[in-house]
DNA sequence: CTGTTAGCGCCTTCAC
DNA sequence: GTGAAGGCGCTAACAG
C-alpha cells in the first residue's frame, strides 16, 4: 500500500532513521563533517540520496539565526544603471552560499520605508540599498534590527552602517568645469527626476554659476526621452552648444535626435553621458560620459557586508569609489 | 541598570506580555485581526509601537508552510531581454506580499542544477526560470518538492509544471519569411550563443531551405559585439542583404557599424533585431523586430503562481503569449 | 472571542 | 565520535 496522504517532505529525521544513526548525528555529517567519523558521513550521504533530502534552510535558520540572505533595495530593476551592481552582488554572495531578495523602492520614501520593514521582517544577514537611506524612521530600525546595511551609488558622513559610493555633487561640478574647460558657454541639461540626479545638476549648475536651460524626464529614461530632451532643449535654446545628461540612455537619444536633425556631434553640439554602459564606447560617435565601475561598488559592497557577517569588523566603513570623465568622440 | 547583554530582538512574546494577552491572541490580531476584538486589537497594536516588534516571517514559515518567497532565476540579470519580466513579477508578487529571490543560471546546466537544488532549500512558495528546465534530475526533484514551477520564454507540451512562452522555431521561420518575401536571398544572422537563440536560428534555416553565413557571439550580446558581427559576416558576404539578430542591441551595433561603413539602412542592408527593446522604435532608422511581451510573460507567471498558492486551480498551465514582427524602417 | 497545547525542522548545549 | 534534551519564534488545531 503506497503512501496515500500528502507525500510530507523528507526531513533530515528521515535520514537518520534511513542511516540508522542519530538526528543530529545526521545533522552534522551535512553540515559540520569534520567531527564525524568517515564511515559515518558515507551512510549519511547514501541516505540522503535515497530518500531525496533536501535541507530545509528555513529551519535551520530559525536557531542559528543566519537566513543566507541579502536583501537589495533597488529603486527600480529595469534601470540598466544598476544592473552591473545587482549582477556583481549576486555573483559574490552566491559564492558564499547566500541569496539576494530583490525588493523595488519606486523612488518613493514611504515605499522604501515599508519594503525595508517586510525586508526586516524576513531577517536578512545583510541589506543593500542604492542611494542613501533618508528616513529616520527607516534608520532608527535598521540600526535597532542590528543588521548591517551598505549605502551604494552615493556617499555620507554618516551612514546608517556602510557606505561605498560617489560625490554626485562633484560629478555634476566636473562636468560643468570639462565644458567649461572646452569653451562652450550655453549649455544644457537633460535628466531624470530622482533624487541623485537632482544633486548631480545643482553640482553643475554651482559650477556653471547660473542657471541653464533643463529639460527633466521621468525614471526610467530611455533613449526616447533623449530624443524628446533634446527637442525641449533646443526649443528654449536653438544655439545650445553642449548638452550634460543624467544616463547614457539619454544622451544616446540626444545624439539620435540631433543627427536627424543634421546636426554634427559634436561640431555642432556636444555631449555628455553619466554611466559609462556597455553601448557608449561604441556609438558613432563614441560617447564622452562619467564612468562609474557599478560592478567595482557591487563587489565591495557584498564583500563588506560577508566580511560583517563573519563577524570581522570593517577597516572601511565608508567607501569612495570615484568617478572619471572618460572622454570620446562626443564632445 | 540597562540591558548590558545582546539586544535580544523582541519576539512576539514581549508584545503579548506588554499587551497583557495570550502570545495566540498576539498573533491573530496582527496576523488576522478578523477573528479578534477591535479593542484587543487596539493594545496589539499599541504594544507593537511600544516594542518596535518587527515580526519573523522565517519562524511563521516553518510552521506555517509559507515562505512568501518566489525564487526567480535567469541566464544572467544584465541581459536587458528578462528585465521586463523580472519588473512584472516583482511588482506583482510584492503587491501579494511576496518577495523575490533572484538566482542566475549562467546558461550553465550543472549550475541551474546546483542553483534549484540551493533555492529549494528555502523552500519559496514558487519557482520562475526562464527558459525550460532539460535537466531531469531537476525535473524530478522541483515535482518532488511540490513547489508550483513555471517555465517562462519558451514552450513545450511537456512542463515541469506550467509554462508561458511562444515558439522560438516560429520566430525564426517568421523572420525567414518576412525576408523572403522582401525579395532578399544574400541573408544573414547574428546571433548569440544561448539555447533559445539557437533554435531561432534553426527555425529561420529550415524556412530559408539552406546555411546562411552566421556569425556567433557570447552572452550578453551588445551593440559593441553587433559591430563586430557585422565585420565579420561582410567579410563572409559582402553582398549581404539583410541580416537577422538575435537580440536588438545587436542589431543596433550591426546598424551602427554598417552607417559607420557608408552603408544605407535599409537599401544597401536590411536588419531585423529581436525583444523589441525600448529604444528599438526611436533609433534611426527605426528598428524591425520581433515583439514579445515580457512584461506580459512576467505578470502571467506571477498570476498563474499565486493562484495556486491559494490552491486555486490554473485553468490553462501552457500559455503562448506569442510575438508580433513589428516593421519599422530598418527594413 | 480567547487561551492551551503541541509542534514546524533544525541546531546549540551539554553529556557520554 | 556520538547522543539526548531543549528551544529558535511563530502558528495550526483544538478547547473553553
Amino acid at each position: 500500500m503506497t503512501d496515500s496522504t500528502a507525500p510530507k517532505s523528507v526531513t533530515l529525521h528521515d535520514v537518520a532513521r534511513e542511516a540508522g544513526v542519530s538526528l543530529i548525528t545526521a545533522s552534522r555529517a551535512l553540515s559540520n563533517p569534520g567531527v564525524v567519523s568517515e564511515k559515518t558521513i558515507a551512510r549519511v550521504q547514501r541516505a540522503v540520496e535515497v530518500t531525496g533530502y533536501i535541507p530545509n534552510l528555513l529551519a535551520g535558520g530559525l536557531k542559528s539565526r543566519r537566513s543566507l540572505t541579502v536583501a537589495a533595495l533597488v529603486p527600480n530593476i529595469a534601470v540598466a544603471q544598476f544592473l552591473p551592481t545587482i549582477k556583481a552582488l549576486t555573483d559574490v554572495l552566491d559564492a558564499a552560499g547566500y541569496q539576494l531578495i530583490l525588493g523595488q523602492t519606486g523612488y518613493d520614501h514611504a515605499r522604501e520605508e515599508a519594503l525595508l520593514g517586510t525586508m526586516i521582517s524576513r531577517r536578512p544577514d545583510g541589506i543593500i540599498v542604492t542611494g542613501l537611506i533618508h528616513s529616520q524612521v527607516s534608520r532608527d530600525r535598521l540600526r535597532r534590527a542590528g543588521i548591517p546595511v551598505v549605502e551604494t551609488w552615493d556617499l555620507t558622513d554618516r551612514p546608517v552602517d556602510m557606505a561605498v559610493g560617489f560625490s554626485h555633487v562633484k560629478v555634476g561640478s566636473a562636468i560643468a568645469g570639462f565644458f567649461l574647460g572646452k569653451g562652450w558657454r550655453r549649455l544644457g541639461i537633460a535628466t531624470g527626476d530622482d533624487q541623485r540626479a537632482a544633486v548631480r545638476r545643482e553640482g553643475f549648475l554651482s559650477t556653471v554659476g547660473h542657471d541653464v536651460p533643463t529639460a527633466f524626464v521621468p525614471a526610467p529614461s530611455s533613449l526616447a526621452l533623449g530624443r524628446q530632451a533634446l527637442s525641449e532643449l533646443l526649443a528654449k535654446d536653438p544655439g545650445i552648444e553642449a548638452i550634460y545628461c543624467s544616463s547614457d540612455q539619454l544622451a544616446q537619444g540626444v545624439i539620435v535626435e540631433a543627427q536627424a536633425r543634421g546636426l554634427r556631434i559634436p561640431q555642432d553640439l556636444a555631449v555628455c553621458g553619466f554611466g559609462d554602459a556597455d553601448f557608449a564606447a561604441h556609438m558613432e560617435p563614441a560617447l564622452t560620459t562619467v564612468q562609474v565601475d557599478g560592478a567595482h561598488i557591487g563587489k565591495l559592497a557584498a564583500r563588506m557586508l560577508l566580511d560583517r557577517c563573519r563577524g570581522e569588523a570593517v577597516a572601511q566603513p565608508v567607501v569612495d569609489v570615484g568617478f572619471r570623465i572618460v572622454e570620446r568622440g562626443s564632445t
